[in-house]
DNA sequence: AATCTAATTTGATATGTATCGAATTAGATT
DNA sequence: AATCTAATTCGATACATATCAAATTAGATT
């Protein structure tokens, strides 16, 4: 899943590792000689190969003593042209919880039995419990005034101000003769 | 430079920061929000959203109380098309000493007068060390059998198997009648 | 002006990782 | 078979960083 991506994307987040894609994309080299042209250990070399070597980036033929590195350049065209892409995007936020701020919201401004400790004076925060809210009346269905208040009054006493952010947030509509009220 | 793909790099490689900017894909978000979706504290988000300000990819814009972050799609856009391209590849190249490696056997296996104390025996240290004999050989000027050993004599005693493998691995041609060897 | 709120910054902690040296392994050369 | 070599693995260390709590800051609301 999203692991992969992000393996691949710490194979490069490393200077070394650039460095050693970046030598690979011109000819094959062993561990030693890597080891000398980025004056690090073998040791290092190789666990920086490992992890290129995990993400499926280079392979290795044995080549009498050497161990000599090859990089797959199919591999790394595919993953530049994914990596980034919408669909990665998407599968990023799929396990995400959309709701969990109007959750957390409503959870901090409601009592057991639903009804609104306060009305919040932040607009976010407004807005979440007005989604909440907006939520029990029926789609498409004609409230009056009188109705709309009865309605909301369970939920706190200043039902004037409730019936108003709710139109003024665009979640109700109101036909300015008849004093109906509606939800799309 | 090279600075800064490897932070570009290292913004993606949190699976928490993948998240948000694939939130921000989809619409912006105060920090408050963000938190709540992921689950984390407002001054973990902060964190993150600070490195991904600093690459350039989101920005805030403060509305009343909240600092509101978006994506930079552009910048998303431009960096995921030049991340893994050629000129990238060539740049983390550009710092290295690619004669590093030559350099090292050369010191390995020679004395301070420059001769050698033996010939290599694996493939790659001989390669380097033949690479540094046929440097003292003109391009393109005959030489006769005898005058090659005599040159390589100031090197190692055993001038046949010198003069064996600079024609072996194609470093010096051999011309088959008259015993004439060149550098081209 | 006083108060409140979200965001940031700072300090602390725990986890991750790049590096090296030493020991081991795999494999070729003699 | 014995020896040599390059590579890998293991253990230790130092540095980086993701996270949170507490303190501070910036800014709006009352």
């Amino acid at each position: 899943m999203s692991d992969e991506v992000i393996d691949f994307f710490k194979a490069f987040s490393d200077a070394n590792r650039l460095k050693i894609v970046g030598l690979l994309a011109r000819q094959p080299y062993s561990v030693e000689e890597l080891a000398a042209l980025l004056d690090l250990k073998p040791s290092t070399v190789s666990h920086h190969l490992a992890k290129l070597a995990q993400i499926g980036l280079v392979s290795a033929k044995t080549e009498s003593y050497y161990n000599v590195y090859q990089l797959d350049e199919k591999v790394l065209e595919a993953k530049s042209r994914s990596l980034f892409s919408q669909e990665n995007l998407k599968a990023s936020v799929s396990e995400i919880d959309l709701d969990a701020y109007d959750s957390k919201v409503i959870h901090d401004y409601t009592r057991k039995d639903g009804s609104l400790k306060t009305i919040p004076a932040q607009r976010k925060k407004l807005e979440a419990v007005l989604r909440y809210l907006v939520k029990v009346f029926d789609v498409n269905k004609r409230y009056s005034e009188k109705k709309v208040n009865e309605i909301l009054s369970q939920y706190h006493e200043d039902t004037a101000s409730l019936r108003r952010e709710l139109v003024g947030y665009g979640l109700m509509k109101r036909e300015g003769g008849g004093g109906e009220y509606w939800r799309e």
